[in-house]
DNA sequence: CCGACGTTTCGGCGCGGGCCGAAGCGTCCG
DNA sequence: CGGACGCTTCGGCCCGCGCCGAAACGTCGG
Protein backbone atom coordinates (compact mmCIF):
# COMPACT_ATOMS: atom_id res chain seq x y z
CA UNK A 1 0.00 0.00 0.00
CA UNK A 2 1.18 3.39 -0.53
CA UNK A 3 -1.56 5.64 -0.27
CA UNK A 4 -2.94 9.40 0.86
CA UNK A 5 -2.69 10.50 -2.98
CA UNK A 6 -6.23 11.94 -2.17
CA UNK A 7 -5.16 13.71 0.33
CA UNK A 8 -1.51 14.77 -1.65
CA UNK A 9 -3.97 16.05 -4.60
CA UNK A 10 -5.78 18.21 -2.08
CA UNK A 11 -2.84 19.85 -0.06
CA UNK A 12 -1.24 20.54 -3.63
CA UNK A 13 -4.66 22.60 -4.46
CA UNK A 14 -3.82 24.74 -1.37
CA UNK A 15 0.29 24.35 -1.48
CA UNK A 16 0.20 27.81 -4.01
CA UNK A 17 0.54 30.51 -2.38
CA UNK A 18 -2.06 32.24 -4.97
CA UNK A 19 -4.60 29.90 -4.44
CA UNK A 20 -4.06 29.94 -0.61
CA UNK A 21 -4.71 33.76 -0.99
CA UNK A 22 -7.90 33.00 -2.69
CA UNK A 23 -9.06 30.56 -0.63
CA UNK A 24 -8.23 32.92 2.12
CA UNK A 25 -10.25 35.58 0.74
CA UNK A 26 -13.42 33.40 0.39
CA UNK A 27 -13.54 32.78 4.08
CA UNK A 28 -15.33 35.52 4.36
CA UNK A 29 -18.28 33.43 2.97
CA UNK A 30 -19.08 35.70 -0.12
CA UNK A 31 -18.85 35.80 -3.63
CA UNK A 32 -16.13 36.90 -5.84
CA UNK A 33 -15.32 37.24 -9.42
CA UNK A 34 -12.20 36.28 -11.14
CA UNK A 35 -10.72 39.80 -11.40
CA UNK A 36 -10.89 40.95 -7.79
CA UNK A 37 -9.86 37.96 -6.62
CA UNK A 38 -6.72 38.36 -9.41
CA UNK A 39 -6.36 42.09 -8.07
CA UNK A 40 -6.16 41.02 -4.53
CA UNK A 41 -3.57 37.76 -5.38
CA UNK A 42 -1.93 40.22 -7.67
CA UNK A 43 -1.51 38.54 -10.59
CA UNK A 44 -2.46 38.39 -14.26
CA UNK A 45 -6.03 37.46 -14.84
CA UNK A 46 -5.18 35.29 -17.05
CA UNK A 47 -3.06 33.45 -14.27
CA UNK A 48 -5.78 33.88 -11.84
CA UNK A 49 -8.36 31.98 -14.38
CA UNK A 50 -6.34 29.37 -14.34
CA UNK A 51 -6.39 28.88 -11.04
CA UNK A 52 -10.12 29.09 -10.21
CA UNK A 53 -10.67 26.27 -12.41
CA UNK A 54 -8.44 24.02 -11.15
CA UNK A 55 -10.20 24.88 -7.34
CA UNK A 56 -13.53 23.92 -8.97
CA UNK A 57 -12.04 20.73 -10.52
CA UNK A 58 -11.00 19.84 -7.06
CA UNK A 59 -13.86 20.79 -5.07
CA UNK A 60 -13.15 23.14 -3.08
CA UNK A 61 -14.85 26.41 -5.05
CA UNK A 62 -18.13 26.53 -6.87
CA UNK A 63 -18.78 29.28 -9.74
CA UNK A 64 -22.29 30.82 -10.77
CA UNK A 65 -21.71 32.74 -14.06
CA UNK A 66 -23.84 35.70 -14.34
CA UNK A 67 -23.45 37.63 -17.71
CA UNK A 68 -19.77 38.38 -18.42
CA UNK A 69 -18.74 37.46 -14.62
CA UNK A 70 -17.59 35.01 -13.17
CA UNK A 71 -18.39 34.60 -9.45
CA UNK A 72 -16.94 31.61 -7.57
CA UNK A 73 -17.34 31.04 -3.73
CA UNK A 74 -16.10 28.47 -1.25
CA UNK A 75 -18.10 24.91 -2.02
CA UNK A 76 -19.69 24.68 1.44
CA UNK A 77 -18.84 24.73 5.52
CA UNK A 78 -16.54 21.76 5.22
CA UNK A 79 -13.92 23.33 2.91
CA UNK A 80 -13.98 26.64 5.24
CA UNK A 81 -13.66 23.83 8.05
CA UNK A 82 -10.73 22.41 5.87
CA UNK A 83 -8.87 25.54 5.88
CA UNK A 84 -9.66 26.97 9.94
CA UNK A 85 -7.67 23.67 10.50
CA UNK A 86 -5.24 23.88 8.36
CA UNK A 87 -4.62 27.81 9.25
CA UNK A 88 -5.01 26.71 12.78
CA UNK A 89 -2.05 24.48 12.45
CA UNK A 90 0.06 26.67 10.26
CA UNK A 91 -0.26 29.68 12.43
CA UNK A 92 -1.43 33.06 10.46
CA UNK A 93 1.13 34.55 8.54
CA UNK A 94 3.14 37.24 10.79
CA UNK A 95 4.09 40.61 9.27
CA UNK A 96 0.78 42.72 9.16
CA UNK A 97 2.73 46.29 7.72
CA UNK A 98 2.19 49.67 7.35
CA UNK A 99 -0.40 51.79 9.12
CA UNK A 100 -3.26 51.15 6.51
CA UNK A 101 -2.79 47.62 7.20
CA UNK A 102 -2.59 47.64 10.83
CA UNK A 103 -5.40 49.38 11.47
CA UNK A 104 -7.37 47.03 8.94
CA UNK A 105 -5.65 43.83 10.76
CA UNK A 106 -6.92 45.46 13.79
CA UNK A 107 -10.56 45.62 12.78
CA UNK A 108 -10.35 42.69 12.12
CA UNK A 109 -9.13 41.25 15.57
CA UNK A 110 -12.00 43.22 16.85
CA UNK A 111 -14.44 41.28 15.09
CA UNK A 112 -15.03 39.70 11.54
CA UNK A 113 -17.06 37.17 10.10
CA UNK A 114 -15.25 33.19 10.17
CA UNK A 115 -16.84 31.99 6.84
CA UNK A 116 -20.45 31.66 8.31
CA UNK A 117 -19.92 32.77 11.78
CA UNK A 118 -18.76 35.21 13.55
CA UNK A 119 -14.81 35.19 14.75
CA UNK A 120 -12.63 37.88 16.86
CA UNK A 121 -13.12 39.06 20.33
CA UNK A 122 -16.56 39.69 18.66
CA UNK A 123 -17.30 35.98 18.77
CA UNK A 124 -15.06 35.12 21.50
CA UNK A 125 -17.69 37.40 23.43
CA UNK A 126 -20.61 35.88 22.07
CA UNK A 127 -19.03 32.41 22.79
CA UNK A 128 -18.34 33.63 26.49
CA UNK A 129 -21.96 34.84 26.69
CA UNK A 130 -23.58 32.01 25.59
CA UNK A 131 -21.76 30.06 28.59
CA UNK A 132 -23.02 32.32 31.33
CA UNK A 133 -26.72 31.70 29.62
CA UNK A 134 -26.03 27.67 29.90
CA UNK A 135 -26.68 27.63 25.97
CA UNK A 136 -23.33 25.91 25.64
CA UNK A 137 -20.87 23.70 27.40
CA UNK A 138 -17.41 24.81 27.67
CA UNK A 139 -16.34 22.15 24.81
CA UNK A 140 -18.85 24.28 22.87
CA UNK A 141 -21.88 21.62 23.09
CA UNK A 142 -25.54 22.89 22.98
CA UNK A 143 -26.97 21.97 26.44
CA UNK A 144 -30.50 20.47 25.51
CA UNK A 145 -32.13 23.94 27.42
CA UNK A 146 -29.55 26.02 24.83
CA UNK A 147 -31.00 23.95 22.08
CA UNK A 148 -34.70 25.73 23.02
CA UNK A 149 -33.34 29.22 23.30
CA UNK A 150 -31.32 28.67 19.81
CA UNK A 151 -35.05 27.47 18.67
CA UNK A 152 -36.65 30.70 20.09
CA UNK A 153 -34.46 32.73 18.10
CA UNK A 154 -35.81 30.91 14.74
CA UNK A 155 -32.93 27.84 14.64
CA UNK A 156 -33.89 24.53 12.84
CA UNK A 157 -31.83 21.63 13.18
CA UNK A 158 -30.75 20.41 10.46
CA UNK A 159 -28.66 17.70 8.83
CA UNK A 160 -25.42 19.84 9.33
CA UNK A 161 -23.64 19.25 12.70
CA UNK A 162 -25.34 21.83 15.40
CA UNK A 163 -21.82 22.69 16.71
CA UNK A 164 -18.50 22.97 16.29
CA UNK A 165 -15.92 24.34 17.78
CA UNK A 166 -13.43 26.83 15.53
CA UNK A 167 -10.21 27.65 16.54
CA UNK A 168 -9.82 31.69 16.44
CA UNK A 169 -6.85 32.45 14.55
CA UNK A 170 -6.36 35.93 16.43
CA UNK A 171 -7.53 34.88 19.68
CA UNK A 172 -5.99 31.45 19.84
CA UNK A 173 -9.43 30.21 21.78
CA UNK A 174 -12.12 27.99 20.30
CA UNK A 175 -15.09 30.24 19.11
CA UNK A 176 -18.72 28.52 18.12
CA UNK A 177 -19.03 27.30 14.46
CA UNK A 178 -21.32 24.99 13.00
CA UNK A 179 -25.14 25.18 12.57
CA UNK A 180 -26.07 26.87 15.51
CA UNK A 181 -23.17 29.54 14.91
CA UNK A 182 -24.11 30.41 11.27
CA UNK A 183 -27.85 30.60 12.13
CA UNK A 184 -26.71 33.15 15.09
CA UNK A 185 -24.29 35.00 12.67
CA UNK A 186 -27.53 35.28 9.92
CA UNK A 187 -30.04 36.67 12.68
CA UNK A 188 -27.47 39.69 13.68
CA UNK A 189 -27.21 40.83 9.84
CA UNK A 190 -30.80 40.38 9.47
CA UNK A 191 -31.38 42.38 12.71
CA UNK A 192 -29.35 45.19 12.03
CA UNK A 193 -26.89 43.78 14.97
CA UNK A 194 -24.15 43.37 13.42
CA UNK A 195 -22.67 44.91 10.31
CA UNK A 196 -20.01 45.03 7.70
CA UNK A 197 -17.05 47.51 7.82
CA UNK A 198 -16.74 48.77 4.78
CA UNK A 199 -16.38 45.59 2.20
CA UNK A 200 -13.97 43.62 4.31
CA UNK A 201 -14.66 40.51 6.38
CA UNK A 202 -14.23 42.84 9.66
CA UNK A 203 -18.04 43.11 11.75
CA UNK A 204 -19.08 45.49 14.10
CA UNK A 205 -21.75 45.96 16.52
CA UNK A 206 -24.29 48.75 16.24
CA UNK A 207 -25.48 50.16 19.03
CA UNK A 208 -29.17 48.32 18.76
CA UNK A 209 -26.60 45.33 18.75
CA UNK A 210 -25.26 45.96 22.06
CA UNK A 211 -28.96 46.72 23.27
CA UNK A 212 -30.09 43.68 21.76
CA UNK A 213 -26.76 41.92 22.84
CA UNK A 214 -28.38 42.73 26.15
CA UNK A 215 -31.53 41.77 26.18
CA UNK A 216 -30.86 38.57 25.38
CA UNK A 217 -28.86 38.13 28.02
CA UNK A 218 -25.33 38.74 26.57
CA UNK A 219 -22.71 40.71 27.04
CA UNK A 220 -20.33 42.73 24.29
CA UNK B 1 -3.28 41.46 1.98
CA UNK B 2 -2.32 38.72 0.44
CA UNK B 3 -2.34 36.19 3.40
CA UNK B 4 -2.37 32.69 3.81
CA UNK B 5 1.63 31.99 2.95
CA UNK B 6 1.42 29.89 6.18
CA UNK B 7 -1.12 27.75 5.07
CA UNK B 8 0.74 26.92 1.76
CA UNK B 9 3.70 26.30 3.14
CA UNK B 10 1.97 23.36 5.36
CA UNK B 11 -0.53 22.37 2.03
CA UNK B 12 3.00 22.02 0.24
CA UNK B 13 4.51 19.86 2.61
CA UNK B 14 1.58 17.56 1.92
CA UNK B 15 1.08 18.16 -1.42
CA UNK B 16 4.26 15.51 -2.39
CA UNK B 17 2.95 12.00 -2.51
CA UNK B 18 5.61 10.29 -0.87
CA UNK B 19 5.59 12.64 1.91
CA UNK B 20 1.79 11.96 1.96
CA UNK B 21 2.25 8.51 2.02
CA UNK B 22 5.22 8.77 5.16
CA UNK B 23 2.57 10.69 7.23
CA UNK B 24 -0.21 8.17 6.47
CA UNK B 25 2.17 5.31 7.46
CA UNK B 26 2.78 7.08 10.25
CA UNK B 27 -0.89 7.02 11.27
CA UNK B 28 -0.58 4.57 13.18
CA UNK B 29 0.39 6.37 16.45
CA UNK B 30 4.15 4.43 16.65
CA UNK B 31 7.40 5.80 15.50
CA UNK B 32 9.44 4.49 11.92
CA UNK B 33 12.67 4.31 10.97
CA UNK B 34 13.86 5.85 7.55
CA UNK B 35 14.77 2.78 5.89
CA UNK B 36 10.87 1.68 6.74
CA UNK B 37 9.11 4.65 5.40
CA UNK B 38 11.09 4.43 2.44
CA UNK B 39 10.53 1.00 1.08
CA UNK B 40 6.85 1.39 2.23
CA UNK B 41 7.25 4.61 -0.26
CA UNK B 42 9.38 2.73 -2.67
CA UNK B 43 11.62 5.28 -2.73
CA UNK B 44 15.44 5.48 -2.56
CA UNK B 45 16.81 6.23 1.35
CA UNK B 46 18.22 9.22 -0.01
CA UNK B 47 15.02 10.59 -1.13
CA UNK B 48 13.32 9.61 2.17
CA UNK B 49 16.40 11.13 3.94
CA UNK B 50 15.77 14.58 2.07
CA UNK B 51 11.69 14.26 2.50
CA UNK B 52 12.14 13.64 6.35
CA UNK B 53 14.18 16.62 6.95
CA UNK B 54 11.56 18.55 5.74
CA UNK B 55 9.16 17.40 7.50
CA UNK B 56 10.46 17.79 10.91
CA UNK B 57 11.39 20.92 9.78
CA UNK B 58 8.16 22.54 8.99
CA UNK B 59 6.83 20.87 12.60
CA UNK B 60 5.25 17.63 10.98
CA UNK B 61 7.42 15.09 12.43
CA UNK B 62 9.73 14.42 15.55
CA UNK B 63 12.64 12.19 15.18
CA UNK B 64 14.21 10.34 18.08
CA UNK B 65 17.88 9.19 17.07
CA UNK B 66 18.98 5.68 17.94
CA UNK B 67 22.38 4.32 17.53
CA UNK B 68 22.28 3.88 13.50
CA UNK B 69 18.61 4.31 13.31
CA UNK B 70 16.33 7.45 12.91
CA UNK B 71 12.81 6.99 13.88
CA UNK B 72 10.08 9.52 13.44
CA UNK B 73 7.04 9.87 14.40
CA UNK B 74 3.75 12.57 13.86
CA UNK B 75 4.57 15.58 16.51
CA UNK B 76 1.55 15.08 18.31
CA UNK B 77 -2.83 15.14 18.35
CA UNK B 78 -2.98 18.14 16.58
CA UNK B 79 -0.98 16.89 12.95
CA UNK B 80 -2.78 13.60 13.11
CA UNK B 81 -6.41 15.81 13.74
CA UNK B 82 -5.01 17.97 10.70
CA UNK B 83 -4.48 14.77 8.57
CA UNK B 84 -7.86 13.24 9.79
CA UNK B 85 -9.55 16.65 8.72
CA UNK B 86 -7.55 16.71 5.28
CA UNK B 87 -8.23 12.71 4.63
CA UNK B 88 -12.14 13.46 5.74
CA UNK B 89 -12.25 16.17 2.88
CA UNK B 90 -10.05 13.80 0.45
CA UNK B 91 -11.92 10.39 0.65
CA UNK B 92 -9.78 7.48 0.75
CA UNK B 93 -7.61 6.08 -1.96
CA UNK B 94 -9.61 3.97 -4.09
CA UNK B 95 -8.72 0.60 -5.32
CA UNK B 96 -7.16 -1.82 -3.03
CA UNK B 97 -5.88 -4.24 -5.92
CA UNK B 98 -4.62 -7.59 -5.26
CA UNK B 99 -5.51 -10.71 -2.83
CA UNK B 100 -3.69 -9.62 -0.70
CA UNK B 101 -4.02 -6.16 -0.54
CA UNK B 102 -7.71 -7.06 -0.42
CA UNK B 103 -7.77 -8.94 3.01
CA UNK B 104 -5.25 -6.45 4.53
CA UNK B 105 -7.65 -3.38 4.02
CA UNK B 106 -10.75 -5.60 4.57
CA UNK B 107 -8.98 -6.54 8.27
CA UNK B 108 -8.30 -2.07 8.58
CA UNK B 109 -12.02 -1.89 7.97
CA UNK B 110 -13.18 -4.43 10.97
CA UNK B 111 -10.62 -2.52 13.51
CA UNK B 112 -7.52 -0.51 13.53
CA UNK B 113 -5.87 2.49 15.32
CA UNK B 114 -6.16 6.40 14.05
CA UNK B 115 -3.23 7.56 15.80
CA UNK B 116 -4.16 6.96 19.40
CA UNK B 117 -7.60 5.95 19.32
CA UNK B 118 -9.61 3.14 17.98
CA UNK B 119 -11.26 3.61 14.37
CA UNK B 120 -13.08 1.42 11.73
CA UNK B 121 -16.19 -1.20 12.63
CA UNK B 122 -14.37 -1.48 15.78
CA UNK B 123 -14.36 2.14 16.67
CA UNK B 124 -17.85 2.82 15.83
CA UNK B 125 -19.27 0.13 18.27
CA UNK B 126 -17.47 1.81 20.64
CA UNK B 127 -19.04 4.68 20.38
CA UNK B 128 -22.71 3.10 20.09
CA UNK B 129 -21.59 1.61 23.01
CA UNK B 130 -20.53 4.42 25.02
CA UNK B 131 -23.77 6.42 23.83
CA UNK B 132 -26.11 3.38 25.39
CA UNK B 133 -24.30 3.56 28.58
CA UNK B 134 -24.74 7.22 28.32
CA UNK B 135 -21.08 8.32 28.40
CA UNK B 136 -21.08 10.96 25.38
CA UNK B 137 -24.09 12.45 23.65
CA UNK B 138 -24.69 12.02 19.90
CA UNK B 139 -22.10 14.43 19.35
CA UNK B 140 -19.71 12.83 21.20
CA UNK B 141 -19.62 15.38 23.94
CA UNK B 142 -18.39 13.56 27.19
CA UNK B 143 -22.23 13.65 29.42
CA UNK B 144 -21.19 14.39 33.42
CA UNK B 145 -21.88 10.57 34.05
CA UNK B 146 -19.73 9.68 31.63
CA UNK B 147 -16.59 11.60 32.86
CA UNK B 148 -17.17 9.85 36.23
CA UNK B 149 -17.16 6.32 34.21
CA UNK B 150 -14.11 7.30 32.85
CA UNK B 151 -12.36 8.14 35.46
CA UNK B 152 -13.13 5.02 37.15
CA UNK B 153 -10.84 3.40 34.39
CA UNK B 154 -8.30 5.67 35.30
CA UNK B 155 -9.18 8.67 33.04
CA UNK B 156 -7.75 12.26 34.38
CA UNK B 157 -8.34 15.19 32.44
CA UNK B 158 -5.35 16.95 31.16
CA UNK B 159 -5.23 20.35 28.53
CA UNK B 160 -5.45 17.99 26.00
CA UNK B 161 -9.32 18.21 24.83
CA UNK B 162 -11.35 15.49 25.95
CA UNK B 163 -13.55 14.23 23.04
CA UNK B 164 -13.25 15.23 19.64
CA UNK B 165 -15.55 13.62 17.07
CA UNK B 166 -13.12 12.11 14.38
CA UNK B 167 -14.87 11.12 10.74
CA UNK B 168 -14.22 7.63 10.19
CA UNK B 169 -12.74 6.93 6.13
CA UNK B 170 -14.08 3.57 5.88
CA UNK B 171 -17.73 3.74 8.05
CA UNK B 172 -17.75 7.39 6.84
CA UNK B 173 -19.40 7.97 10.56
CA UNK B 174 -17.66 9.63 12.83
CA UNK B 175 -16.02 8.08 15.79
CA UNK B 176 -14.68 9.10 19.22
CA UNK B 177 -11.50 10.91 19.09
CA UNK B 178 -9.40 13.16 21.56
CA UNK B 179 -7.64 12.55 24.97
CA UNK B 180 -11.34 10.14 25.86
CA UNK B 181 -10.53 8.24 22.88
CA UNK B 182 -6.99 7.99 23.44
CA UNK B 183 -7.22 6.64 26.90
CA UNK B 184 -9.87 3.98 26.16
CA UNK B 185 -7.39 2.99 23.29
CA UNK B 186 -4.30 2.54 25.58
CA UNK B 187 -6.13 1.01 28.54
CA UNK B 188 -8.10 -2.03 26.00
CA UNK B 189 -3.95 -2.57 25.14
CA UNK B 190 -3.09 -2.53 28.59
CA UNK B 191 -5.35 -5.20 29.82
CA UNK B 192 -4.97 -7.53 26.63
CA UNK B 193 -8.21 -6.65 25.25
CA UNK B 194 -7.08 -5.69 21.92
CA UNK B 195 -4.41 -6.65 19.91
CA UNK B 196 -2.64 -5.36 16.59
CA UNK B 197 -2.87 -8.06 14.16
CA UNK B 198 1.01 -8.62 12.73
CA UNK B 199 2.68 -5.23 12.13
CA UNK B 200 -0.07 -3.58 10.51
CA UNK B 201 -2.38 -0.18 11.92
CA UNK B 202 -5.32 -3.43 12.16
CA UNK B 203 -6.94 -4.39 15.18
CA UNK B 204 -8.95 -7.15 16.18
CA UNK B 205 -10.80 -7.69 19.71
CA UNK B 206 -9.25 -10.86 21.73
CA UNK B 207 -11.69 -13.17 23.48
CA UNK B 208 -10.37 -11.45 26.73
CA UNK B 209 -11.54 -8.16 25.37
CA UNK B 210 -15.03 -9.79 24.07
CA UNK B 211 -15.75 -10.54 27.99
CA UNK B 212 -14.24 -7.43 28.75
CA UNK B 213 -16.00 -5.42 26.95
CA UNK B 214 -19.65 -6.87 28.21
CA UNK B 215 -18.91 -6.71 31.41
CA UNK B 216 -18.56 -2.89 30.97
CA UNK B 217 -21.92 -2.71 29.22
CA UNK B 218 -20.07 -2.46 26.02
CA UNK B 219 -21.09 -4.50 22.60
CA UNK B 220 -18.75 -5.98 20.51
C1' DC C 1 -23.14 47.93 -34.34
C1' DC C 2 -19.09 49.24 -32.02
C1' DG C 3 -16.13 49.72 -28.24
C1' DA C 4 -15.19 48.50 -23.50
C1' DC C 5 -14.73 44.92 -20.41
C1' DG C 6 -14.38 40.32 -18.05
C1' DT C 7 -12.75 36.09 -19.11
C1' DT C 8 -10.34 32.25 -21.51
C1' DT C 9 -6.87 29.84 -24.35
C1' DC C 10 -2.35 29.21 -25.94
C1' DG C 11 2.63 29.42 -26.36
C1' DG C 12 6.66 30.01 -24.12
C1' DC C 13 9.78 30.99 -20.35
C1' DG C 14 12.14 29.84 -16.10
C1' DC C 15 12.35 28.00 -11.59
C1' DG C 16 11.58 24.73 -8.12
C1' DG C 17 11.65 20.37 -6.58
C1' DG C 18 11.45 15.18 -6.69
C1' DC C 19 14.22 11.50 -8.03
C1' DC C 20 18.36 8.70 -8.29
C1' DG C 21 23.23 6.90 -7.76
C1' DA C 22 27.72 7.48 -5.87
C1' DA C 23 30.36 8.54 -2.18
C1' DG C 24 31.09 9.37 2.65
C1' DC C 25 30.15 8.98 7.70
C1' DG C 26 28.87 6.91 12.03
C1' DT C 27 27.22 2.70 14.39
C1' DC C 28 26.88 -2.03 15.32
C1' DC C 29 28.50 -6.74 15.52
C1' DG C 30 31.28 -10.62 14.77
C1' DC D 1 39.46 -4.37 13.41
C1' DG D 2 36.83 -5.04 9.41
C1' DG D 3 32.63 -5.60 7.08
C1' DA D 4 27.70 -4.79 7.05
C1' DC D 5 24.30 -1.56 7.65
C1' DG D 6 21.53 2.76 8.24
C1' DC D 7 21.68 7.22 7.04
C1' DT D 8 23.19 11.63 4.76
C1' DT D 9 25.20 14.74 1.31
C1' DC D 10 26.01 16.07 -3.28
C1' DG D 11 25.61 16.49 -8.20
C1' DG D 12 22.81 16.08 -11.95
C1' DC D 13 18.66 15.10 -14.56
C1' DC D 14 14.11 16.26 -15.88
C1' DC D 15 9.39 17.03 -15.35
C1' DG D 16 5.73 19.90 -13.62
C1' DC D 17 3.88 24.07 -12.93
C1' DG D 18 3.26 29.08 -12.02
C1' DC D 19 3.71 33.08 -14.50
C1' DC D 20 2.94 36.32 -18.28
C1' DG D 21 1.41 38.55 -22.73
C1' DA D 22 -1.05 38.18 -26.94
C1' DA D 23 -5.01 36.97 -29.08
C1' DA D 24 -9.76 35.54 -29.19
C1' DC D 25 -14.53 35.13 -27.42
C1' DG D 26 -18.83 36.48 -25.24
C1' DT D 27 -21.43 40.09 -22.89
C1' DC D 28 -22.92 44.59 -21.96
C1' DG D 29 -23.98 49.40 -22.84
C1' DG D 30 -24.32 53.27 -25.61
Amino acid sequence: MVGMEALAQVAALLADKTRAAFCGALLDGRAWTATELATHARVAPSTASEHLTRLIEGGLLVEHRQGRHRYVSLAGPHVAELLETMTAFAGPDPKPRGLRATSASEAMARGRTCYDHLAGKLGIALKTGLLDLGVVTDELAITPPGLVWLEELGFEPSKRQVSRACLDWTERVPHLAGAAGAHLCQVFFERGWTKRIGTTRAVALTPAGEQGWRELGLTA
